[in-house]
DNA sequence: TAAATAAAAGATAAAAAACTCTTTTATTTA
DNA sequence: TAAATAAAAGAGTTTTTTATCTTTTATTTA
């Protein structure tokens, strides 16, 4: 019923596609492609999981990659300007940012359950964290060696 | 990756529970209790999946129950001004409230991820409006039908 | 052009969450 | 005290999420 220790606001898929993108951008100011094995030893998730992951954020035009030597996954300079609400929405989906805190499908602006107000408050302000943060935000702090992305 | 519908903040056991809760409560303002059966129709959730999430709500004292014909689930004077973060704690544990949005177990105070400070005041904000709410809180608007529990 | 590299894709497996069914125990009231 | 009622408890099942493994395709460079 409850466990060890999950259960953060975002799915695991969400916070590994998180942290990846985050470390892509990083390694894409550094000018260098990256590879899933590197990605997932730095920041500390399964590999093949992650590849499932990045080759979804990839379809989706949200990071880009390239085969063969040399290659693997990078962002461009437009794609350090996106807010991470782009990642979290593509995994996701939209009903984090929409949906009912309770469950109730009814509820809406016009059909409000009894916590709806309170609710879009909150998801309001994780809205506004996820649009201010943008995917290239910690690359000096990243680079520096201040900050990590790794369990 | 992402389905139909899902993912709000909160777990399904989560959300039942809250519902449930506040049907229970408003009942025991109105003088009775409650069966199962009949929660789980207003609620609009599985009865037998609902019946183990109201044993560990019992269990855990958060509301009371008595078997027996006239028997079912309620909560006393007490319980209504409990906040709805103890439901929310007793179904979810502690990490909603203090885990790393972005997953990292190193991630604390004095080794905060990138993320921490911006998830710090949205977790605040949960925190609150779960404070905020007591169990009674909408007793009126439900006894009233202005509000209703169920999808 | 061959060898090496790296992502893409597909098919499976394990773990957790959500849900169901059956039996037992306690309580009430007729 | 017997019958009815209702929660408690235990033992499954199903679905979803998370994770793994294998094969294929594309690209580069030597």
């Amino acid at each position: 019923m409850h466990l060890d220790e999950p259960m953060g606001i975002f799915s695991k898929t969400c916070e590994y596609a998180m942290r990846a993108v985050f470390y892509i951008a990083q390694k894409s100011e550094e000018g260098q492609k990256v590879g899933i094995r590197e990605i997932a030893l730095h920041i500390n998730s399964p590999e093949p999981f992650l590849a499932k992951i990045l080759q979804k954020l990839s379809k989706d035009g949200l990071i880009l990659s390239s085969k063969g030597p040399n290659g693997g996954f990078y962002v461009d300079s437009g794609g350090l300007q996106r807010p991470l609400a782009d990642i979290v929405r593509a995994i996701e989906g939209d009903s984090i940012f929409t949906g009912c805190g309770m469950g109730l499908s009814y509820c809406s602006e016009s059909n409000p359950c009894p916590l709806h107000e309170d609710f879009k408050k909150v998801r309001g302000q994780i809205v506004v964290m996820l649009q201010n943060t943008l995917i290239g935000k910690f690359n000096e702090g990243l680079i520096a060696g201040q900050l990590t992305l790794n369990k």
